[in-house]
DNA sequence: TGTGCGATCCACT
DNA sequence: GTGGATCGCACAC
């Protein structure tokens, strides 16, 4: 499969925001605090849409639309504060509007985003995004791979993508506009469709509908 | 100190 | 559709 231009019919490439004008008019302040001080699946569900920009230390700037969250909230036994703090999950317990990383399977980097004053401990698991800035390094990134629709098409592709560790990324507060990671508003937040379902990848707490996409994006990842 | 497993991905059948 | 990779953490002993 090649690398070619989306043409105006391809509607799994329908999202707006495509070209570095879009993003530099929306480039004023990140989302405040605020956003992230409320309730979890309300976050969750307004994060879809939003812009993510990474900046590597060697100023590269990288960025995409998120189109895929989970929540995870007080008492669901699928949380990894479900059992208390830890060492581990400490970021988790923080104040909102900071990130949660945390190695999956031994070899994952799974970004979350922490909502709630600190000491709550629930965050939203970005599942999914839209590459918008930077495609050609998230490719080198992800190890050349080819298809533009793999590259963050999953929670652990994401980590790779954006070269986001636990060692330098647990932790950020990405409301600030100079950390290495931040979350700016969307240009057209009505321009999509909202998708609520039961989560995935999960062995409990399968039930709960807090898993949320934007309707037709091919980004979506899969069961 | 030891052991089992997970909010995943990818190659292979 | 299935199984291997791979390792930090929680919990048992």
């Amino acid at each position: 499969m090649g690398v070619g231009c989306p043409s105006s019919s391809d509607q799994s490439a329908a999202f707006p925001l495509q070209n570095a004008a879009d993003l530099l008019s929306i480039m004023t302040d990140p989302l405040p605090r605020s956003f992230y001080l409320r309730d979890t699946v309300d976050v969750a569900v307004d994060l879809l849409g939003k812009l993510i920009v990474r900046k590597l230390p060697d100023g590269t700037r990288l960025s995409g639309v998120i189109v895929e969250t989970e929540a995870y909230v007080t008492g669901d036994p699928a949380s990894h504060a479900f059992r208390g703090q830890t060492p581990r999950n400490a970021a988790m317990f923080g104040e909102g509007g900071h990130t949660y990383i945390y190695i999956s399977y031994g070899i994952h980097s799974m970004l979350n985003l922490v909502t709630q004053p600190a000491g709550v401990g629930e965050a939203v698991l970005i599942r999914a995004l839209e590459p918008v800035d930077g495609i050609d390094r998230m490719r080198e990134l992800r190890g050349g791979i080819d298809d533009r629709y793999a590259l963050t098409s999953g929670p652990g592709k994401i980590g790779e993508a954006l070269s986001l560790t636990v060692k330098n990324d647990n932790g950020l507060d990405i409301t600030s506009r100079p950390s290495p990671l931040a979350v700016y508003p969307a240009p057209h937040p009505d321009a999509f469709e909202v998708v609520t379902t039961t989560r995935i990848g999960l062995t409990v707490g399968v039930d709960a509908p807090w898993r949320f996409y934007i309707k037709g994006n091919r980004q979506v990842s899969r069961r």
